[in-house]
RNA sequence: GUGGGCGUAGCCGAGUGGUCAAGGCAUCUGGUUGUGGCCCAGAAGACCGUGGGUUCGAAUCCCACCGCUCACCCCA
């Protein structure tokens, strides 16, 4: 028997309500912030990500789904919006529109890697950048695009983790002083953080074996090697949060995976959904565009997981919609009384309603179970009988009005009048 | 890449060596002649993940493989 391949999910629809509800939600969240949507291809050059992301990066090494087409060129499925939506952005000369450009996306990200709760090697996401200025009252922005759409859901106790992680200018400063302090404890830390001692230091802090803890704990700041225009930056974006009484957590561990990040870095947390928690993570990329051939331009945005969100949904028992139940469920015993229904069925449709047929010849006692297990409203019931006389039962499945004759001429436009 | 748990019908789930397998949900059909929701009856549905091995005999024991799952790593 097939199977999805592994880290793929099939959405049933059972739980396209959960998806449809977050879909709305997202438009009109962004409609509101005034965002406009965008939509970039699921693979580009390999090149743009290997750049864009950075070698070295957990992504680029070892998760990206690669491979040559038939022209021989080097390709890769998306492994993150941003890089293809900057690329975008240059190539279409979207620097002559006002800035900041203020777009939106959703749609599937692959990844390589092993499966667990919440994470998928095929995911969707979704996704906000907005490009071109670097006041950190758009950082403010971005961030509360995503409150407001959590809020809008109805999402209770999401955590916002906040940090800096400087530029170019000050990070290299904080990363040898990080680095000259772990090196007085290598005899202390787990294997895991002398290779991040050598590969990538700022994932140091966030080591979560109990060993590290203590020297985590004591480790230098990033937030407090800032240089004075990042420090500025972050102290006016925490400065905004607080006129807002936003709740948020400074967390000196955050640090993210891609190398394009600037200043701010965030992510948003939440339980009970396994240890993946991150529903939400993001941050400035000032310096992408340049590493990407573009003109030096700032930029912010994050990424949402919309499969995790769904979990989260669940997990805080927040309800969906379901889809519509049918209003009318035609009944019909013999074949002559079929076809009346059949017309009478496409009568109904054109009118708009909501209507069924019930498939096969089954017995009226199976029909009308099949009619009350969709939910109908009503059901309209043509036999011999009805046909010889030129009328049609109508019979309210939820029990409020006794069963009523309608003449079969008139009777699309009787029940259209009744829903 | 590393480690733990698991693998019996669509779903849940008994059964741990001896009638090729219980029950529940869901499905289908009936419960008098043309009527739903409750109830009752019946039917259909499993080569017990796959392949080897041990045994007179295995869903039950052993091995391998595959798959699922959780966790580490890392991320959304």
């Amino acid at each position: 028997m097939y199977t999805a391949p592994r880290g793929t999910i099939d959405i049933l629809p059972e739980d396209q309500p959960y998806w449809n509800l977050l879909r709305r939600e997202i438009e009109r969240v962004t409609a509101q912030f005034g965002y406009q949507r965008i939509d970039v291809p699921c693979f580009e050059d390999t090149s743009l990500y290997v750049r864009g992301v950075g070698e070295g990066t957990d992504i680029v090494d070892k998760e990206m789904y690669s491979f040559q087409d038939k022209g021989g060129r080097d390709i890769t499925l998306r492994p993150e919006f941003t890089a293809g939506i900057v690329r975008a952005y240059i190539e279409h000369g979207m620097r002559t529109l006002p800035q900041p450009v203020k777009l939106y996306t959703m749609g599937p990200i692959f990844r390589y890697e092993r499966v667990q709760a919440g994470r998928y090697r095929q995911h969707t996401q979704f996704d906000i950048e907005c490009i071109g200025e670097q006041d950190p009252a758009v950082d403010l922005e971005v961030m509360s695009l995503a409150w407001q759409l959590y809020a809008n859901l109805g999402f209770k106790g999401l955590a916002f983790q906040l940090n800096s992680t400087g530029c170019p200018k000050c990070r290299p400063a904080y990363v040898e002083r990080l680095v000259a302090y772990y090196q007085g404890h290598t005899h202390e830390i787990c294997a895991d953080c002398k290779r991040r001692l050598e590969r990538n230091p700022l994932r140091l802090l966030d080591c979560k074996n109990e060993g590290c803890q203590p020297i985590i704990a004591d480790a230098p700041h990033t937030s407090d090697h800032l240089c004075d225009e990042c420090a500025e930056h972050f102290a006016t974006l925490t400065g905004y949060l607080d006129a807002l009484e936003r709740p948020y957590t400074i967390n000196h561990r955050l640090v993210r995976g891609l190398d394009y990040y600037t200043k701010t870095v965030f992510e948003v947390w939440a339980q009970g959904i396994g240890s993946q928690n991150a529903v939400c993570g993001g941050g400035r990329y000032d310096g992408l565009a340049e590493e990407l051939d573009g003109p030096p331009t700032p930029g912010i945005g994050f990424g949402s997981g919309m499969e995790r969100l769904v979990l989260a949904m669940k997990e805080q028992g927040l309800a969906a919609p379901a889809a519509p139940a049918p209003q009318v469920v035609l009944v019909h015993l013999g074949q002559p009384a079929k076809t009346a229904a059949i017309v009478l069925l496409q009568q109904l449709l054109s009118r708009g309603v909501q209507a069924q047929i019930g498939f096969g010849d089954r017995s009226m006692r199976s029909q009308m179970r099949g009619a009350n297990r969709l939910g109908a409203r009503f059901a309209l019931i043509i036999g011999e009988q009805e046909l010889a006389e030129g009328v049609v039962v109508l019979n309210d499945l939820t029990g409020e009005q006794p069963e009523q004759r309608l003449p079969l001429a008139d009777a699309a436009a009787a029940v259209a009048t009744l829903l």
